[in-house]
DNA sequence: AATTATAGTAAACCTACTTTACCTTTTTGC
DNA sequence: GCAAAAAGGTAAAGTAGGTTTACTATAATT
């Protein structure tokens, strides 16, 4: 076997991305899961991205989708199927007729304090596995990277 | 501001588990331009799960797809693509009527060997941002959160 | 008052798949 | 050595998670 072609195999098996790729998803999942043994079993990960963006005292719809990075069709969308599932409540602004307010409801914001604990539930667990400080250095190595 | 809803802001934003997923896009992100710059400009990201995981002395469609973690109908229908796309080569068996050797061409290794080059690129940049122990801590770190 | 911008919706389309169902060929077990 | 089961592959429909294009209604600008 050659330099390159052992080279290019061990690329397939150890690339920084694919490793990123396969932490994020370790972690959705679990997160996910966690989340739904806490009695939230109707959410999906594609649903979270309107809850981890809509702020405590409510948004515009077109608000909600610019933080997210996604269209204002595909969030409408969203917010559609969060009401009905009753997360979410959307009311028409008193100021401006084009504009609707999406709010958390109670158990919208029953969902978001469980996905808190979940996310202090994995944390508790890296910092088992690596260690605090290794945990804490974790974090720091990636901000730094994406802030670049 | 209480000390909860503070404590929600902070984790919609600093989440580990979104640090994850955004480091893996912006890095699909510059390895897929990289390599659309190097000449290879109608390959997605979804066909590098075929790419990535053929071996270099071929194999069969379910051994790629199991490798993959897609199904075989999935994996058949990008060994469709890439072979039209001239990156593949599909022949029937000779020993097992049933199954086609899935192979490079000349244009699939140039592709390989250009995914290597732009690997090289990246990481060596992560290097200059991170310093180089640090960036192979990093890997190390994602290393063993994974294989837990 | 007319133009332009903004909020939201509707419908068609796209990518990246899975599920169900099927055909063909090979292997296994008796 | 033959029937049953397993394995390789394809076809078609369905699904999730979106985008694009086009539109309506309202608000802001000049």
């Amino acid at each position: 076997m050659t330099k390159l072609s052992k080279d290019l195999i061990e690329m397939r098996d150890n690339n920084i991305g694919r490793l990123f790729q396969h932490a994020a998803r370790c972690y959705s999942e679990q997160a996910l899961s966690l989340l739904h043994e806490r009695g939230f079993s109707d959410i999906s990960l594609y649903h979270t991205v309107l809850i981890s963006n809509l702020s405590s005292t409510g948004d515009q719809i077109t608000t909600i989708a610019d933080k997210a990075g996604i269209t204002k069709q595909a969030m409408g969308q969203l917010v559609n199927e969060l009401e009905k599932k009753g997360y979410i409540r959307k009311t028409q602004s008193p100021v401006d007729k084009r504009s609707y307010l999406i709010q958390f409801t109670e158990r919208g914001q029953d969902a978001l304090r469980a996905a808190y604990e979940v996310k202090l539930i994995i944390e508790k667990e890296y910092a088992e596995i690596l260690g605090e400080s290794n945990a804490k250095k974790l974090r720091n190595l990636l901000q730094k990277l994406i802030n670049h």
